[in-house]
DNA sequence: GTGTAATAGTTGTTTTTGTAACTAACAAGA
DNA sequence: TCTTGTTAGTTACAAAAACAACTATTACAC
């Protein structure tokens, strides 16, 4: 293999980095804002407002995050009235959350403002683009490519 | 604009943060075993590899990184020598940086590594995903969705 | 049962990052 | 010259993340 047709410009997972930079500072600007949130707290929310009542691991698995993380965000939703925690009848190593009222009222208005940014991001591209765009984000998501070496 | 057509799963910065974690994470380990390296350090080490002398806000401009981030990673990549100081003749100000001959090794075997794990990551996709990807991964680390409420 | 491993979730400590304030040098107009 | 503003880069402090070790509980082999 040839060594001289690297462009970093390229590098895949350094433009993905670069999109998703880009493309969540201002997103993140408002839930920051309106609600005090950080992003992970941003996931859990979302997550509970999409899918209902989940376990903690089991969001950690979805958003494919640490557990010390939800964790956090997490015991910062509930201290703050968003999330509730409900233990399992059957384990109780296991908690089950869900967003109260005004954990639903904000994910409500988050889902809005995501809706519009995502409408406005897209906004750029074409159709077939944005399909293409988001079967390969899915498909990179779900890629091992450990031992590539 | 109807609400219920929100999927978390196909939200672009979701998307796309998902992507760019999943993705980076082994190519991570190999520079920060091989050479302590981090994701700062690594993009200043390519940047300087790839287009030869630069300053440091001219590396933050083309990596859309704060200057502070780079402030750090050049500190450290001089300390340990992948990368040398040179000031500039007519502005005291600025100071060019480059590669030395430690830290052009470390950019060549890197980028070798690189170059390989574009293509494992690629391996799923079709060439014309590919090119779309790109494409669109460039235009969103580009848009300016701000004011998009 | 008893011992060993596995799972859910938390806590503590160390690294990294974000943010703002800072120094030093240059630029440009009154 | 003397402000005023701008740019390059660093530093200090606070916020957040990473990583490892921990408790409590359940599962499972023997």
């Amino acid at each position: 293999m040839t060594r001289q047709d690297f462009d970093l410009r390229d590098f895949l997972p350094y433009l993905l980095n670069q999109a998703a930079e880009t493309s969540s500072l201002d997103f993140q600007q408002i839930y920051k804002d309106r609600y005090g949130m950080l992003r992970t707290e941003w996931r859990v929310l979302f997550h509970l407002g999409m899918f209902g009542r989940m376990t903690a691991s089991g969001i950690g698995q979805a958003a494919k995050t640490h557990k010390t993380k939800i964790s956090r965000a997490v015991q910062r939703l509930v201290e703050r009235r968003f999330v509730a925690r409900f233990p399992d009848e059957n384990d109780r190593r296991v908690e089950h959350l869900e967003l109260t009222l005004k954990g639903q009222a904000a994910y409500d208005d988050l889902r809005q403002v995501a809706q519009d940014y995502d409408t406005a991001l897209a906004a750029n591209l074409t159709k077939d683009e944005i399909g293409i765009l988001r079967a390969a984000l899915k498909k990179l998501s779900q890629t091992d490519a450990s031992g590539f070496t």
